[in-house]
DNA sequence: TAATTTTTGCGAATCGTTTCGCTTATTCCT
DNA sequence: AGGAATAAGCGAAACGATTCGCAAAAATTA
């Protein structure tokens, strides 16, 4: 019942023209004069039998497929999407398409992955690294492979990459909150003791109380392996079990914004007014900070330029440009809503 | 300073190991017998070099990569994210590995996609489209090449689809309501006529009315093409303008949770309380939706197990297994939270 | 017209793999 | 020991494209 139509080849077309496979090539790729009666006879044929090269084929021969891909370990959240919006307007723009990997965090998985893509397939490989072990990432780049790396540095390496500065960013954050009259500064985290970015954002909390001349106080500092992205309901529920141990700040930073919210709903909860009592602030920016109630200020990374970066620079060294600056710095800017407000004072107790 | 280090082919091992390349090859896909020696001596030869096998070339030759491509035209919406969670899984227990092409509505950009991911590149691909136009799904079918339709069917064709009843989903909401004493069911979508989804939740809306014995009033009916997925604040917008002019539901369905959430907020707003004024139900039961304020009740698709069934039809067809049932429809469930109530008591006017 | 140049198109090699038939080398049997 | 049967490994073709050198045909020149 199932015809199985075979797919035309360019042997097929040569036959069906009545000409040389090479005539068909040059047909195709517009690069050698082909006289007007058998370019004609040519075309005719490959409309006749629907032809459409065998990019990867050609690849094999050619070795470009003006396909790159992007590693990432997970689709879901908000935030990678945004970038890879960036990217793939980027590519098409250039002219190339973009093929995604998502390996959902598996270790195994991504190496399939890029083996994958790695073989003649693709052009170059932007990856988004869900591990701390860069093993993968060093092979490519061995490999001779372009490779760039966005929202995270592999130390001790050539590997180009494109990420913000996340320890100033959280800086900033408690630069904000302090010049708000804020001397009581708690934080919300996930504890990825080997996640760079993690690692950083709590750097520029520290950093950031230190530059304010504000004491760092232990039980104001929430950070738990249980809480975790896209999963508002764990982050609620340990938040608000952990708050009733600690004493309460006037302001919470947060790793993210997901957290944020399920902090500000569980504060709510008991009792707290935001931001009348208890300033939040989040950091990525999301569209949910639009909407959550109060709307929530947060850290605006630039997504989309993010990865227009990151997408322009590999294909640079694709195209074996000279590059300039192999690691791009990109700025912050606190997007202010409504979760953060002026200090309540505080009565002595 | 780039020192491009060439990968190395089968023909290096070859050399390397003083052997004939069909013996590498018997080596590395275990297929023929190969003496103790030899097999020695080539595998070293692998290690030293570093080698990997080029799956695209194998595939050349073998027509099977096993890898399997899935389209989708935006990358940003958590449902598709969780329905490719379970392709993943599914692919990944059966020894495929899953590659992504995203469109972002860009037709073209898709059929470039598919024209890569086509080539002898996949043995299947499965859709998530994102236009009324199916030409390019047909064309693939066409050419013989494994296809699966998720969350959408393609009409007068035999192309296998997998998805959920969305007019019999929305009408059990309706039922839901109207169990709930309400006579006044309002209705809110975008409206995007050509999108199948979008028109059979309104089907559904529309016979769960008259099942209930309740009459369409236009005026409690809110479709409008600026309210997008995704954007809160031009659902917010809309909404409470629109709010404004009609006459006022004692409840609401949407189309989307995202609508949902903005519909609420506009309503709160305006100094509605939920549920106890106004019942709001959504659909796709998003992670946001545990966290609304307040908590949304929602229509469950079972997505994980969308993507699991898929996936699991796409690859017994790569597999050349025979297929039962080629339109697959899952069941649906609505998970109650704290958005719909018992309706209130409207006094004549 | 013959020699020379230019124009077109073709054939074959190549990319990295698999596979099949063929040639040796080895083992077995009588 | 000699022939048959079996085992191991090799070479070459094939997959679908590009590309380069070369041959044949056409155009130009003397």
């Amino acid at each position: 019942m199932k015809k199985k139509i075979k797919r035309s080849s360019i042997k097929d077309v040569a036959k069906e023209a009545g000409v040389s496979i090479s005539t068909v090539s040059s047909v195709i790729n517009k690069n050698k004069f082909v006289s007007e009666g058998r370019e004609k006879k040519v075309l005719a044929a490959i409309k006749r039998l629907k032809y459409k090269p065998n990019i990867i084929a050609r690849g094999l021969r050619t070795k470009s497929t003006r396909a790159v891909g992007v590693i990432l370990p997970d689709i879901a959240q908000p935030f990678f999407a945004q970038v890879i919006r960036g990217m793939e307007e980027t590519a098409r723009k250039r002219n190339y398409t973009l093929i995604l990997g998502c390996s959902f965090y598996d270790i195994e998985e991504e190496e399939r992955q890029i083996n994958i893509l790695m073989n003649q397939f693709v052009d170059g490989i932007i990856f988004f690294c869900g591990f701390d072990s860069h093993d993968h990432i060093r092979m490519v780049y061995d490999y001779g492979i372009p490779v760039v790396v966005t929202d995270r540095e592999i130390g001790n390496t050539q590997i180009p990459s494109v990420l913000i500065d996340n320890a100033l960013a959280m800086e900033k954050v408690i630069d904000y909150l302090a010049d708000l009259g804020h001397k009581e500064i708690g934080y919300l985290s996930f504890n990825l003791d080997n996640q760079t970015t993690v690692r950083r954002r709590y750097e520029g909390y520290l950093s950031g109380l230190k530059k304010n001349g504000l004491k760092l106080n232990p039980k104001q500092v929430i950070i738990d392996d249980s809480i975790r992205m896209n999963e508002f309901k764990g982050t609620y529920d340990v938040v608000k079990e952990l708050l009733k141990k600690k004493s309460m700040p006037t302001a919470f930073a947060a790793l993210a914004d997901y957290l944020s919210i399920g902090l500000m709903k569980a504060l709510k909860e008991m009792g707290y007014r935001i931001p009348e009592d208890i300033s939040v602030i989040g950091f990525n920016n999301e569209i949910v900070s639009q909407f959550s109630d109060p709307p929530l200020t947060s850290v605006k990374q630039p997504k989309k330029l993010m990865g227009k970066t990151a997408m322009d620079l590999l294909l640079d060294m694709v195209e074996g440009k000279k590059i300039e600056e192999k690691n791009i710095v990109l700025p912050t800017e606190i997007i202010e809503r409504g979760s953060a407000g002026i200090a309540k004072i505080k009565k002595k107790a």
